[in-house]
DNA sequence: ATTGACCTTATAGTGACTATATAGTTTTAA
DNA sequence: TTAAAACTATATAGTCACTATAAGGTCAAT
């Protein structure tokens, strides 16, 4: 039994994003002390933790709330969970590829400046406004 | 001459888009026709081109304004404009390494399951619910 | 009695748009 | 000529996952 900032202390968040969990509909609702204060039990911080994993794990706030419903139903089969895992992981990799394209594209045209020139005949500069950008 | 819908079909983007970055300060203010129409030509369109072309760079609206103050003042070193691409790249390469960690994260606790069990007995599930999530 | 630490709710801000609502204007077709 | 379609205008709200702020209530210690 603990209050809204004990939890978050143990959770490593802010009392705020407890809350807004909450909002949500992330976390069940809290019972409440007569002045209203929150008061939590370890149910709520096991639900807090996996949220807080789901979110390292860049899961959003719908897919999680997704998952939590698979718990609450356990001998459906997993295979929903598993698709929005390959799901999750095949939009991962294309953000790798998008920014390693990017990454490359910004070192070419880094190298087109060294940095004693002025404005003017700034190489970089240059190559963004002649917008040459797709000609590798 | 020409009205904001034959500009954003011309720049590929959308009429909202435009006034957007009117409000924003990326774009000069244009003239009027009597109706109130905004009036457009061809230094709005390089301008929104050079905006378009810093998106692709995903460089943010801020260090979009930062840049054309530069354009602006052109007899200056250019060595802030080199710094600004180095430290984006930076911030891109960070961006790379995270997503590369996150995927590598993702594929192991994927392979903890197959698609044939119930949700109960799901190894990516239980993977996110026990919480050794740094033990590699 | 008051300070400080805690708790409450509600609201606004972040970034870069995108969508919606409402209304006025111009162009095209019947 | 009139009515519909296509364009323009402004203002406001929504997206995502928080984060910050305001304004106030509660509690323990000094």
């Amino acid at each position: 039994m603990m209050r809204i900032g004990q939890l978050a202390q143990i959770a490593g968040i802010d009392t705020q994003t407890i809350r807004f969990y909450e909002k949500q509909g992330l976390l069940p609702l809290p019972d409440r002390q007569q002045n209203g204060y929150r008061i939590y039990n370890e149910k709520h911080g096991e639900r807090l933790a996996f949220i807080r994993r789901c979110r390292i794990l860049d899961l959003s706030l719908t897919e999680i709330r997704e998952l939590q419903r698979y718990q609450d139903d356990p001998h459906q089969p997993c295979t929903a969970v598993n698709a929005m895992l390959d799901e999750h992981i095949s939009h991962v990799q294309s953000q790798i590829i998008a920014l390693q394209t990017l990454e490359k594209h910004l070192v070419s045209l880094r190298a087109c400046c060294n940095d004693d020139r002025e404005i003017e005949a700034c190489g970089v500069l240059a190559g963004i406004s002649e917008g040459n950008m797709y000609s590798q």
